[in-house]
DNA sequence: CTTGAAATTGACTGATTGGTAAAGTATTTT
DNA sequence: AAAATACTTTACCAATCAGTCAATTTCAAG
């Protein structure tokens, strides 16, 4: 019924790439507005606050990203190749965005969640979620990487607690430098981590 | 000549709890010189611009922490314990902060410069100058438990940079889900990351 | 005690903030 | 064709934003 648009995916993308590459509090409800080609009163027909909006945009990015994390997170995957594959896919990914904007991003569930840690619980919920959700695939490959004897056995869940700080730490760092060169070393480093035992595979 | 005052220090100290606590796009002016006792027109008399004044809050607080670093990671104590005592450091620190505030504010520096790093080049600067400076603590820490033999020899300051990512993600993490306890395992973290070997000392 | 410099105040600016309301336009369903 | 619905626009709001400035108060040095 009535007219349709895809002014709301347009506007949810237009969110996700200015608050991902600047900051929550920087960017504007018109510069939303102006990226995604939208008057200011369309944006609130479709979404109540600006706070809702941007949680409603980590949400979709997270929806859209999902299938490329199943994909490379794979169990037909060796647990090792899975995260080199995707810490690979993280370097050249910040690498192109350097190119195209000028800017090392980071990740947005951690840009966005450190900045309203203290400020929105409507957000931070829903980033502290996507966390969860992100964190089950470093904790998966470890497990397997234990059952494999690739790596010593441990507890599997706090060494892949401390994976996702130090891969986080590093994409963190990454942003502040705007050097996705830093990336590179993350391979080395998760195997200097889990403290990989065998050099086979 | 002329009068005296404590307004700039008062300042410095009011911006840095509340943007460190908050961020620092949406901690105005007004809210700064609230916290200091101070009008608008002082504000100005004593800084240039929010920004300059940011810069300044986190060069202050470097200032203030160093004498405490330095006694922490003393070459007259053992490399890991070095690490031992900052990171119990931070987790009481953290702890307090909570109790006092109600939250985990994580770390300055990275909270900051995360959320200016494509936005403000003088804040930036001046966040980038102190990571590197606080790295070096971490570097020469692993320098020496190489040297005395309680890791093994590899890339010391690759291994430090690794280091200070783990920790930084896990103080980050912190914030986000609002709880210090995930700071506990920060010391068993730092020797699964430099794999010691001993369980000496 | 005077003088001059430093600190402080309060009132102000123009731009921007997130958000609202109502009227208008397009499109599908009946 | 009519009516119901969904989307869009325009104009608007009070509040807040960073920053300015001239007048005033305070105090230390001469």
């Amino acid at each position: 019924m009535g007219r349709v648009s895809d002014a709301r995916e347009r506007i949810l993308a237009a969110a996700l790439e200015l608050i991902w590459e600047q900051s929550y509090h920087s960017v504007g409800v018109d510069a939303i507005c102006k990226r995604a080609g939208v008057r200011k009163g369309t944006f609130y027909h479709f979404f109540p606050s600006k706070a809702y909006l941007s949680a409603a945009a980590i949400h979709q990015h997270w929806q859209e990203y999902k299938p490329l994390l199943d994909s490379i997170f794979s169990p037909t995957v060796a647990p090792l190749a899975r995260l080199d594959a995707y810490f690979n896919k993280v370097y050249e990914f910040q690498s192109e965005r350097k190119h195209l904007s000028g800017f090392v991003c980071g990740c947005p569930y951690f840009d966005l969640g450190i900045e309203v840690a203290t400020l929105d619980k409507e957000i931070l919920v829903q980033v502290r979620c996507v966390i969860d959700l992100y964190f089950r695939y470093f904790a998966s490959a470890v497990r397997d990487a234990v059952a494999q004897e690739v790596i010593a056995a441990t507890d599997t869940d706090t060494s892949a607690r401390r994976l996702l700080h130090y891969f986080e730490g590093t994409l963190m760092n990454a942003r502040i430098h705007n050097d996705p060169e830093l990336l590179r070393d993350l391979p080395e480093g998760a195997r200097q981590l889990l403290g990989v035992t065998s050099v086979n595979r």
